[in-house]
Formats: structure tokens, C-alpha cells, sequence
DNA sequence: CGCAGATACCTCGACGTCGAGACAATCGGG
DNA sequence: CCCGATTGTCTCGACGTCGAGGTATCTGCG
């Protein structure tokens, strides 16, 4: 029966040459990368839809979530986003050509700059989370609920650690 | 108390901005993607400790689970670590280059050759796949033994819909 | 007020990856 | 056998990211 996914073979393969070692932990955590991989190429095909790439959205959406009126340094997004600073002026760069977010300068800091999202970046951005949301949905269909909310708090223990 | 994690601090801001939406997908899958890059950070200081980087490790550790003679085709390197051609031409010349694979060609296939572990490859990767136990079972002691099962038993249950 | 240190953003060169295309060798139908 | 289709590897140009350094501005101490 197909109860062995990739994980399985790669430890199964490990234990064949070290059966020294307890290969335990990469049960756990090889899953977690492999499962991250297949999440963002799910990502990308429910924000194609939008057109939105994955970037565009992850700039995007920490706009959405501050509220109204929408606008953030380009500090606090590259916190937000974990990307370099260059990598950040690059994608404001590129927002702006699409007319998704525009470059104001900060009233209040003359070093400074306010990314704000336009109203179609908003409209966009609106879109996209609710098929990102219907996407990871239907991923998780192969959980039921409470195993869905069993998981999830047990990925929190993890990240508590971490954030 | 601290069991706020950054998933619940952005799921509460789109709660707050979009309350008509069902935001329990991110709970689970927001946190697949930041523990990932977290794994990844704490895999390249365990590999650091044995001079390796990771994607040294990814390509060594795959001709290692092969068995002896340690020896794969580019083809297959590429399809087990999921980069491009181009990449894994990259890798295999930097790895030849630090004398840890050679290039052979193979006797069967005059378009293909075989890349093959040198003894000192085997011996870092044999250091590193401890190393990175190590670090990983250390993630893990949040979680009991047996939390650790069902977290992997709940990970395989998501992973079969792909693999 | 002036100046040193901190801060915000941008610039730019280096690097790794992708992926289409080139090339050589193999395979298989006629 | 031959030749077209396929396969395995490498080449190379485009692209995104990083991160150190540059410039302008702010902050606060003396």
C-alpha cells in the first residue's frame, strides 16, 4: 500500500547504510522542508490567478495587514519579509512600474520613505488571500479538523522556540 | 504568557482587516514555511561544523544513501535535490574542484558520466548527517517522544497527496 | 549650536540558480 | 544498417538576491 512517501525511502535508505544512527528527527523535520517546497509552488499557481508573483504578494500583504492607509517603510518590510535591504528597494522598484504601491516620502523623517499600496495593489492583494486561503484549504483536506488544529498547535510549540 | 508565536500575531492582523475570512489554513501552513527557514539556518551551522555547505551535504548525502560505490549520474543527483541541469554542472565542478567527487565517465553511456564520492566526501558527510541529528533532535525536545511521532504521522498524512 | 554616532535608503559588484539551446551518444523502427 | 527521435550533460545569458559601502538625514550630548 502507498503509506511510504519520499521521507520514508530517504530515511529507509539512511538506515540501510548508518544503522548506527536514529534517524528519528528527520522524520519530522525533512517532512517540514519537503512540505514548504510543495507550499510554494501551491502559492505561486493561487497567486497566478491573481497575477501575483509570490514576492509581490509577500510585499503586498504586510501592507494589507497593517490597515489603513495602508503604508509602510521599506524597513519595516524587509523585517517583515526577511529579505536584504538592496533585494527591498529592488521590489518597491518593480511595485511601483505596476502601479501596485507608490513612493511617498516620510512628513516625519526626511532619510525616509512611505511604501504605500494603490487601490488596484489592494484590490490584488484582496483577491489573492482568498485564494491562497481556499488553496491551503484544500491541501489540508487530507486532515480532519481536529487533526488540522492537533497539528497546528504542535507546529506553534516548535516556533515558540525560534520567534 | 509567551504562547504567541509571529504566525498568531499575522493571522490576528488579517483577522482584524478581513473578519469575513477563515484565516485556520495559515495557522498550520504559515508555520511549515517559517520552521522551514528556520531549519535551514540551524542545517547550516551544523554542516559549518564540518566544513560543508548545504547544498555540499544535499548532493554528498544523496550519493552516500546510494551505498557503495557511491556513485550516481548528474541526472539522478539533480532529480533527488530538485535543482536544474545547469545547477548541478555547477556543484559537481565546485565538489570536484574540493576534491570531495570525481567525474567518470561511464562505461555503459558514452553521453553520461558518474559522479563519484571520494573517501574524504564520505568521511564529511558521515560527520555531517550526525551533526545534523544532533542539532535536529535538539529542535525537537519541545515536543515528547511521543508528540514527535504524531507530529511526523500528521506531516506523512499531508506529504502523500504530493509524493 | 555643533559634531559624532546612529539610522534609512539606495547603489553596485559578486554570486547562485534557472532554463533554453547546443552537442554528442544512444535507441529503435523500417 | 540507417536515420529520426530521444536522452544526458554542458554552455551561457538573464535574473534575483545578498551585503558592504555610500550618501543624506536625524539625534542627542557636550
Amino acid at each position: 500500500m502507498g503509506t511510504h512517501d519520499e521521507v520514508d525511502r530517504i530515511v529507509n535508505a539512511w538506515m540501510r547504510e548508518r544503522p548506527d544512527l536514529d534517524f528519528t528527527p528527520l522524520q519530522v523535520l525533512s517532512r517540514v522542508g519537503r512540505l514548504s517546497r510543495h507550499l510554494d509552488r501551491a502559492r505561486r499557481t493561487a497567486f497566478a490567478a491573481s497575477d501575483l508573483e509570490s514576492w509581490e504578494f509577500d510585499v503586498l500583504s504586510a501592507l494589507r495587514r497593517a490597515g489603513a492607509p495602508y503604508q509602510l517603510s521599506p524597513k519595516t518590510l524587509l523585517q517583515q519579509t526577511l529579505v536584504s535591504s538592496g533585494t527591498m528597494t529592488n521590489r518597491i522598484d518593480r511595485l511601483v512600474e505596476r502601479r501596485l504601491v507608490e513612493r511617498r516620502t516620510d512628513p516625519n523623517d526626511g532619510r525616509g520613505i512611505l511604501v504605500t499600496m494603490t487601490s488596484v495593489g489592494q484590490d490584488r492583494v484582496d483577491r489573492a488571500i482568498s485564494r491562497l486561503l481556499d488553496a491551503e484549504s484544500d491541501l489540508l483536506d487530507a486532515l480532519s479538523r481536529s487533526d488540522q488544529e492537533r497539528l497546528g498547535s504542535l507546529l506553534r510549540k516548535l516556533s515558540l522556540d525560534f520567534d
